[in-house]
DNA sequence: GTATACGTCCGCC
DNA sequence: CTCAGACCCATTCGG
DNA sequence: CCGAATGGGTCTGAGGGCGGACGTATAC
């Protein structure tokens, strides 16, 4: 256990020029010594497929019933987990002092909170009884989560798996000096702006902060501000035991608003027709739609939790009001895991009829039933092709072609500008086509439709 | 010997 | 991020 | 009244677009 876990990090920490070569051989090193089953463990390892079927859940049960010797102290177990994040420090403080040095673990600035999830509904009446008749309806930006931790000039910000992004948003940081309590963790989403009209600008322009050095080049190009939505933390007390009403009262009273940093925009509705407005501003302003929270006495920070507190409320979600598109079927990717055998992808095209071509718009994996993967694969098999098909227009390489035959209806949050995906090519920007985000299969096959009639639908 | 292109991975959504 | 399917567990249904 | 059926909640493992990082191959 111990080589493998000093090869591995070994592995890891190798860099620079050659390094390939070098991890190569120190992996193969690994596996010249290993038996059989430890080779099978040691690749899933590395490929970060361990399949065991134990989770975090399993893990938090296993230590209530070895420490304490019943299943009911989990949840002490899975609060201190929540809170710190690292089920290695929980255990082993339980291990060494014992289930009340687990009820002492705190939140701590620095250290973060896992984050409270939202599940997802499609029909406004539905959110709204769950609810209770009354929900806080908000914004839903789309930019990057940011847990915010702050002790006077000390700042830790944390993406919404946990990494560590402070050094990627310094002006960020200088904002919220001037905005938020001294002493205090709250969440926020960052996005891009436009300075001059303050409109919000689309999620690709925020990737562009994703680099390694942050200069004053992006942060001239790619000016943010943030949106706050929740606070866990002030002044040395927990707020993750208040309601959402009282902590957003919380923000409302200790935040400066300024033009970069403001609380999301934010209403109280209690009928379908308030709540259908509210979504479309909400759209109309750059958003992917409204995150309705509950208002009740039990509306905790429920952290690490996705549950019914939160719903979110997206455009595309609705079929009627997403765009869906009716593409056509030209190759396939190989299936890799429980998909052995099948094809985990398909690649989509739209006909362009101006240059008689196919040019691809996405691929699509997912919204298929086992039942599509037979279907799909009988009914493909019978337009097989050996190479791309002439009037295919691809940058991507697919691993089995077909001729173009086949019309799918496929539904997708919106159009972006792509780098690999030729439909609409130069049109917009050059280099660049359109890609569809957040692409599926709605189930509908279109027999109906001949490939070099299929037409985009929109609303 | 340097510059550029390419392939792969990673972490946002 | 989305989706389908498996699994868990509590509640309801029917013999 | 108790076991089977049902259904909501949750988890797992498939898959997507995109921009940047980084190592490697190739061009000049």
């Amino acid at each position: 256990m111990e080589e493998a876990y000093e090869t591995l990090k070994k592995i890891a920490e190798t860099t620079g020029y050659g390094s390939m070569k070098k991890k190569m051989e120190l992996f193969i090193s690994l596996l010249k010594k290993a038996s059989p089953i430890e080779v099978k463990y040691l690749l899933r390892t590395i490929t970060e497929r361990l399949r065991l079927g134990i989770g975090d859940s399993t893990i938090m049960d296993a230590l209530s019933i070895a420490f304490t010797g019943k299943k009911e102290n989990r949840a002490v177990i899975e609060r201190a987990y929540n809170i710190s994040s690292d089920l290695g420090y929980v255990a082993s403080v339980l291990a060494k002092e014992g289930l009340e040095g687990v009820e002492d673990i705190k939140i701590q600035i620095g250290r973060p909170i896992r984050p409270m999830l939202a599940e997802r509904m499609a029909i406004p009446s539905f959110i709204l009884k769950k609810l209770g008749g009354k929900a806080g309806a908000e914004y839903k930006y789309d930019g990057e989560r940011i847990q915010v931790h702050r002790k006077k000039n000390e700042f830790h910000l944390f993406s919404r798996r946990l990494e560590n992004i402070t050094d990627q948003f310094p002006d960020l940081i200088e904002f919220l000096k001037e905005s938020i309590p001294e002493e205090c963790i709250l969440e926020l989403e960052a996005v891009v702006i436009d300075l001059s009209s303050g409109a919000i600008r689309p999620f690709q322009d925020l990737m562009n902060r994703r680099v390694k050095y942050v200069t004053r080049f992006h942060i001239m190009m790619y000016p943010v501000a943030g949106f706050i939505f929740d606070i866990m933390y002030l002044n040395g007390e927990d707020l993750t035991v208040k309601p959402y009403p009282e902590r957003r009262r919380v923000l409302e009273r200790n935040i400066k608003i300024t033009d970069r940093i403001n609380l999301a925009t934010r209403k109280i509705v209690d009928n379908v027709k308030d709540l259908e407005n509210f979504f479309l501003e909400a759209i109309e302003s750059g958003c992917e739609g409204l995150v309705c929270k509950s208002l009740q006495k039990d509306s905790i920070y429920q952290a690490g939790k996705r549950g019914f507190l939160w719903i979110k409320y997206k455009r595309d979600y609705k079929s009627h009001l997403a765009d869906t598109f009716d593409l056509v079927v030209v190759g396939a990717f190989y299936g890799r895991g429980q998909r052995t055998g099948y094809f985990g992808s398909l690649l989509m095209a739209c006909y362009d009829p101006e240059t008689d071509q196919f040019k691809t718009v996405c691929k699509v994996g997912t919204g298929f039933t086992e039942d599509d993967f037979r279907r799909l694969d009988e009914i493909l098999s019978e337009h097989q092709i050996d190479h791309k098909h002439p009037r295919v227009n691809s940058i991507l390489t697919a691993d089995i072609w077909y001729e173009p035959y086949l019309v799918l209806e496929i539904t997708g949050a919106e159009l972006t500008l792509s780098p690999v995906h030729t439909c609409g090519w130069d049109k917009i920007k050059l280099n660049r086509g359109l890609g569809l985000r957040f692409p599926r299969f709605t189930g509908r096959y279109r027999f109906d439709k001949k490939p070099k009639m299929q037409q985009q639908r929109r609303s």
